[in-house]
DNA sequence: TAGACGTGGAG
DNA sequence: TCTCCAAGTCT
């Protein structure tokens, strides 16, 4: 893109996303938009911290249980934290679901149960970041803050051909995404880029064909738009081993944890077990019978996989967590797997 | 500031 | 099977 083409190129994109835009249930349609009709801030708020690092196709379903059981931020505020955790069980990135329980309570009790609204102020609130508070200061308050996410990243590198890589590039190409954004409609103009990185400007095969700014697009005139932006190279993931064990008593009542605040799976329900590192000693949480189950469980995490043995057990004790309370799916996704190899182990033993 | 922090789908 | 990656934030 040159200089001077950025006013033309903001109403191509415009354009396109007043015929192209996906409805989305979070989302106000440029034609609703247009006829005066506003976001509703609690709604794009937990939109955008559900799509943190997460896809559209996942995040629908969640953003559906959410506002059905907690239609507004006055009601996520007196919500349970356990039960914001289990709802939020297989979503990953569990800080996300601590974070939004805390911007929820001090939106509710510290600023009357209103969004501040402003990207700076909301820039405050645990959870909210620079990419969220502009989402949510555009979408739903016409601030004309800009919006830079990996969608942006993309088709903002291409656009100027930035052959820089990330991260180091950031600071250049949030410059020129803020050349883009315009004064009028910046939370349509901020959706159109991230729907056009999504659909369009993609990361491996971009369609510049159907591309409303391919002809101002730099990369896309010297062939290389499906090698930007590039990226420094990813550390290799180490592989880490645990020991979990899965206790239930003669009426199905579980025997369950809830892991400390911090780090990983902080907050959430799982079973007792190991530290995760190279060779892990054994250390059942109560003597009992244990039976190992025939394969281990195999997960993948951002940083490292895990390779856990599974020991099950019936035993009769106290701290089980009644049947009726248990749903397998208020689980991380991690102890999901280990519940169901721990399952093949229980059918093994009498009883 | 670079590493920690989840998961599921695509290629 | 395996790597990449998706509307990032926190420390």
């Amino acid at each position: 893109m040159r200089d001077g083409e950025e006013a033309r190129a903001g109403r191509a994109l415009l354009d396109w996303y007043d015929r192209q835009a996906r409805d989305l249930p979070w989302r106000v349609s440029p034609a609703r938009r247009a006829a005066g009709e506003q976001p509703d801030p609690y709604r794009v708020w937990l939109s955008e911290v559900m799509l943190q690092q997460t896809t559209v196709a996942t995040v629908r379903d969640y953003f559906r249980r959410f506002t059905e059981r907690w239609p507004d931020v006055g009601a996520l505020a007196a919500a349970a934290d356990a039960d914001v955790m289990a709802e939020w069980a297989g979503l990953g990135y569990y800080a996300r679901a601590r974070n939004l329980l805390k911007c929820a309570r001090a939106v509710a009790f510290e600023h009357g149960g209103a969004f501040p609204r402003t990207a700076a102020a909301l820039a405050a609130l645990p959870g909210i970041g620079p990419y969220t508070a502009a989402a949510v200061a555009s979408i739903a308050f016409d601030e004309a803050a800009t919006v830079v996410d990996g969608n942006v990243e993309r088709v903002v590198s291409r656009l100027w051909a930035v052959e820089a890589p990330l991260p180091g590039a950031k600071p250049e190409l949030v410059r020129l995404a803020g050349r883009l954004t315009p004064a009028q409609r910046p939370g349509d103009h901020a959706q159109a880029m991230m729907d056009l990185g999504a659909t369009i400007c993609t990361p491996r095969a971009p369609v510049c064909a159907l591309c409303p700014l391919d002809d101002v697009c730099a990369a896309r005139a010297r062939g290389i738009a499906a090698e930007l932006p590039r990226k420094a190279p990813k550390p290799e993931k180490p592989t880490r081993h645990g020991l979990i064990y899965v206790a239930r008593n003669a009426r199905g009542d579980v025997f369950l944890e809830r892991r400390p605040d911090r780090g990983l799976l902080g907050g959430m329900a799982g079973f007792p077990g190991s530290d995760w590192g190279e060779s892990p000693s054994p250390c059942p949480p109560f003597a009992a019978g244990w039976v190992e189950a025939p394969s281990a469980v195999r997960h993948t995490f951002t940083h490292f996989h895990l390779v856990l043995r599974v020991f099950a057990a019936e035993v009769e004790g106290p701290g089980f967590t009644p049947r009726a309370n248990f749903r397998p799916g208020d689980l991380p996704t991690v102890m999901r797997k280990v519940w169901d190899a721990a399952q093949s182990a229980f059918v093994s033993q009498p009883g």
